[in-house]
DNA sequence: CTATTTTATCTTGACGTCAAGACATTATTA
DNA sequence: TAATAATGTCTTGACGTCAAGATAAAATAG
């Protein structure tokens, strides 16, 4: 009896007419992001890095050198408000990770470049989130990471005018 | 090419030797998770709630009348910590829909209990909620959704002590 | 060419969260 | 019983986030 099979039963109890099935799915979704996520801050912390930082210097190193993307092109592929990209790229520029590059061509602009320090540092960090990501996938059989996979993607695409 | 198998194509470009099976497996839950929140957020705002406001008057209104908890039980089903269920209480409390309650018998505690207004509100809310459920987890046949749920029960299963 | 609209980024204010620790009360130990 | 430990709740300070809107520059319409 898990912590999620008490809050159905309790439902059951007090609102029995309540179809909890979609709740049990939803809830246990939500508790096992809320791991992963929190494990893998571990892996960002010893690092010096929290998820939203790792966000940021990741995009910029899987991006073709040199390694630099206007706020616009990384806010693509996060899903957050340009208030908070400029956040994040205030306290990575404070901690000397990246750097903006005013674009002469487009004024409004401007590029956000990983420093050397910022790259080395995402570099060691990538390769250590990698494995803490193996550990967390471990407790599945592949072909179950597979089965879990193909239900996302479906899950997903059929959400993709949400 | 969705966004996760866009970023999967980016990192074996610049970085072929990273294992990204588990990446794209994390990544699409953790985006789920972020849809399916959104979501069920919209339906908490037509009621003048959030999630964490909802999960504090639903956890209340599954209790045993008289729907009175203590912050530390009310803890107990949620990841969260202490000062951030102090947060919750006290708007609630704001907006009249808990009160707090000293305990006589010991005065380091107190009950959190619905007021009129709190049990009328987070009752019309939760029927609401389990329908917004039911709609999100729709995209997947009913067999699917079993798969689904025997994952993550053995994901979290194989988690309790993390 | 000028006026208007669109685009790119940043600012502001409010809120939810956590870590660390403060505080009062109750339980335990010596 | 007195000293110590444990418990329940709250406080503080720092951050990350969003919505709404401000600002400046570029693109477009007339």
């Amino acid at each position: 009896m898990n912590d999620v099979d008490l809050i159905i039963a309790q439902w059951a109890k007090q609102r029995p007419e309540l179809n909890t099935r979609p709740m049990a799915l939803i809830g246990r979704l939500m508790r096992v992001s809320h791991v992963l996520a929190t494990e893998m801050g571990k892996t960002f912390a010893k690092h010096n890095l929290n998820g939203p930082s790792f966000d940021v210097l990741a995009t910029l190193l899987r991006s073709s050198p040199p390694h630099a993307l206007s706020p616009n092109d990384l806010l693509a592929t996060m899903m957050i408000t340009s208030g908070t990209m400029t956040n994040r790229i205030d306290r990575l520029e404070q901690a000397g990770l990246v750097k903006r590059i005013q674009n002469q061509n487009d004024k409004r602009s401007v590029l956000i470049a990983l420093t050397e320090q910022g790259k080395t540092l995402i570099e060691k960090t990538v390769t250590a989130h990698v494995e803490t990501q193996e550990k967390l996938v471990s407790p599945l059989t592949d072909e179950e990471q597979a089965t879990f996979n193909k239900l996302l993607i479906k899950y997903l695409s059929a959400n993709e005018n949400v």
